[in-house]
DNA sequence: GCAGATACAACAATCGATTGCAACGGTTAT
DNA sequence: ATAACCGTTGCAATCGATTGTTGTATCTGC
């Protein structure tokens, strides 16, 4: 391949290219832009021109003149675990389908991951100026923080559980019935001593558990027992490890907070030469894309992220839009695979 | 419900805190940056206010002045693969310590993700002047866009093969070494009829194969088969399956090109009751954290990929501060578990 | 040949902050 | 008494685009 000739000197900005042109900025702009308050020929050899020197207008300046960024915020509050990681497959999946909705709509996603320690993280994001609007990725223990800005900051959408009467809008499934869900297909499959894994101080954890308890109750059982794990990854298989003989003796059926905590006690299971679902039954939560990958192949409530993460975008263009659009509560389903 | 006490009316820029302090906007503007210019009862006072009204000054503009973002921005382009979703394992993975690592040294993340169908769609990203810096993720087929990008804009770095004499940095593991280590590996337990499961038109993945051949030339073999299988997820599982029959006569060792891909083909082996690594032993290639969680556990190249994402964000600022740091290469490391 | 319409492009204000420089009152040194 | 200097603050230019308004040819119809 050979050299172009070398670009006789960057343009930085529109009016070096309209000296160039020989016209005014103005022209420039409108002629960049496509406007057709310009004549085709000179907005055709401004366009060139700009091509040619590999001119491209500083979206910055653009961006503070019309006061719109065409960024949306995407961020996740860590309150209720400091060392959980971004890497969370949860927060990767939903990401992952929310990044599809807003590049397709022309939004670029801005990510901030964020340990609240600071009192007004979310005030600093959606105050900055730099955001057409934010999206936030679970509520963790931050229900008051959501609160106090969804009082003031319309274009805001939450994953995360819906209360009555709460200003924020979220987009979720119903927790507790997909806690039941998970308890009813546990004793469907005859099991009657049962446990639930995960973290009660995370509202949408706590939901799935007193789900858990709804369908318990129905069959005449006990409350199941809590085992309270860790979200963090580093550390969850140890905590699991340390229930292992516990589980052994004392319990046939586990209905697990997240599809991840699902995996790590049927690997943890497995290592301890517990079969399942022969000797206990496991049921995991959110249906990721992974659980159908596992072997044996999670049983789990699904939560249909894509549907979710598109809600959720299109809730928050509404509300830029200046529309009021209320919450959007999802209904799980059970999907019944291989480990109860 | 009460209404709180409406705040006096929105402060929306620095002027008008300015006026309501009696000061000029200079003034405001130092005293919010803390700068020692500004009398102490003065700055406070100022501070106080701008507190009291939850004021916060507009980024975009300060940004535009200053003429750096503090924004970073990543992404992933997808050129061969239209329908591979954004939620690949891999990426997620490393962006998530990308984003530990950025978010730690104070730089918000600003996340593309890319079907390079235009052809200047790195250039609009990296002359945007919204971003202090660019991370690439996989080089993907768009080779000669880095290069050519590479040669005018120096904070960009990319996760990827390096190749004698290339222009633009890179950070990535000898990926042909790491395949030289599964063939070793699969040839060390006697496999002796290899098979490559990837699709060879990504430089990452064919040097993988290289290092398979390698491997398998060193023991007298002849070069394995290639099973070209897409990245895309949802059409991989029927890839598989369609490869199954001819697997289970002609192949009793497989190295993969992901360990995604791994996953999928031992889940396939087990649905049609050949056992790993009984009959037949595969190896994966990233070792993703879920590498270990998976039942049986894979047999995989390690890439350290925390350490890589460290050292993307080092270079990075390097580069930022004007310094031409050079590409680096990892060596990967072969993890034993119970596939191979 | 002239009023009025049309098409195009220049002018200048604007978005909201940052920052070099000037100004100013007061103190200290000469 | 004047000069030099200090800490503080105000003034105004600046970052790079967008856009409403104004101005000036050119064209149309009568």
């Amino acid at each position: 391949m050979t050299i172009v000739t070398n670009p006789p000197a960057r343009i930085r900005n529109i009016a070096e290219l309209a000296r160039l042109a020989g016209v005014s900025t103005g022209t420039v702009s409108r002629a960049l832009a496509g406007k057709s308050l310009v004549n085709k020929e000179t907005r055709e050899r401004i366009q060139a021109l700009a091509r040619e020197h590999g001119f491209r207008p500083n979206q910055m300046a653009r961006r503070l003149r019309v006061q719109e960024t065409r960024v949306i915020g995407v961020v996740v509050p860590l309150g209720h675990e400091q060392r959980q990681h971004l890497s969370d497959p949860f927060f990767m999946a939903i990401l992952g389908y929310l990044a599809d909705a807003l590049t397709e709509s022309g939004y670029d996603i801005m990510l901030s991951r964020v340990i609240p320690d600071e009192e007004d993280w979310l005030e600093r994001i959606v105050d900055s100026g730099m955001l057409d609007g934010v999206l936030v990725i679970g509520q963790s223990n931050q229900f008051e923080t959501l609160e106090r800005v969804a009082a003031y900051y319309r274009p805001m959408v939450v994953w995360g559980a819906h209360t009555p009467g709460q200003k924020h809008c979220t987009v979720g499934v119903d927790n507790r019935l997909g806690g039941r869900l998970a308890g009813e297909c546990l004793i469907a499959g005859g099991r009657k001593r049962l446990a639930f894994l995960g973290e009660i101080g995370v509202p949408e954890l706590r939901e799935r558990y007193l789900g858990l308890c709804d369908a318990a109750a129905a069959a005449g059982l006990a409350d199941p027992i809590r085992l309270d794990i860790h979200l963090a990854s580093d550390t969850m298989a140890e905590e699991i490890a340390r229930q292992i003989d516990f589980i052994r003796t004392e319990i046939d059926g586990i209905a697990s907070g997240s599809d991840l905590i699902a995996m790590n006690i049927v690997r943890a299971l497995a290592d301890h030469n517990i079969s399942v679902p022969q000797d206990v039954s496991v049921t995991g939560f959110d249906d990721l894309p992974l659980a159908e990958q596992t072997i044996p192949r999670l049983t789990t409530i699904s939560q249909n992220i894509a549907e979710g993460a598109r809600t959720m975008a299109r809730l928050l263009f509404e509300r830029i839009a200046g529309e009021d659009s209320a919450a959007v509560e999802m209904a799980p389903t059970l999907v019944r695979r291989d480990t109860a």
